[in-house]
DNA sequence: AATATCTATCGTATTATTGCAATAAATAAA
DNA sequence: TTTATTTATTGCAATAATACGATAGATATT
């Protein structure tokens, strides 16, 4: 197995788990705010910034471009990596519905 | 090597990657919507809604425990599993610290 | 005491993720 | 054309995550 099953889950459940995963590791947690505070997104910067290899930096850029929060506009010879803002905003409101649901009282309260 | 670098991020970093990963699943997903809206917080309430065998979703909630997202209440025979409030606004915080940043304006644009 | 109920844990199989060296690919510069 | 620069990809090794049957543990019930 080892497998998640995506399908007994809804389309949402499933967007919502993927988006999270894009964010369950400090590098992309770090890519994602240098994007959004420098105004530098060349590729290379990044990998100076990260203390990781620049194959792992690239490996990295690539999941968050898959998911779509990232997108990658090529500025031969560097590749300029930016938050894609409409996804960006739909992660944004997908969180934002669930952290914004009040807690329902139970038998814990 | 199959193992994150940790040391070499900040421990705010590694938090907010820790809380993503505890939300990369769609179980985990449907087990905290669950007991966000339901009044009804029982384990075995929620190895019923999910299509998950037992162990898994026990494992699940193990897991959902240990980041602290939940806890859980040992109301014999049954356990009674319930959001941590405290841990859920440091999420909402810290990701609502995310996405309300602006997103810079670099060579992309 | 024996049985039933509920949950956690163990063991195992399978797949996913992380990391990096090496190398390829693409373009600019010489 | 040759060389340098930048990024992506491949291949590999190691660890993590997912899923579930089987079983253990704890408490109620009979």
């Amino acid at each position: 197995m080892g497998v998640t099953k995506t399908e007994v889950f809804t389309d949402k459940q499933n967007r919502i788990a993927d988006l999270a995963k894009a964010l369950a590791h400090p590098a992309r947690i770090a890519i994602i705010q240098h994007l959004l505070k420098e105004k530098s997104c060349v590729c290379g910067d990044l990998v100076e910034v990260l203390p990781l290899a620049q194959a792992t930096v690239s490996q990295h850029l690539k999941e968050l471009k898959q998911i779509g929060i990232l997108h990658g506009e090529i500025n031969p010879p560097r590749v300029c990596y930016c938050i894609n803002e409409t996804v960006w905003q739909e992660a944004k409101a997908i969180f934002g519905e669930i952290f914004e649901t009040e807690v329902a009282v139970n038998c814990c309260k």
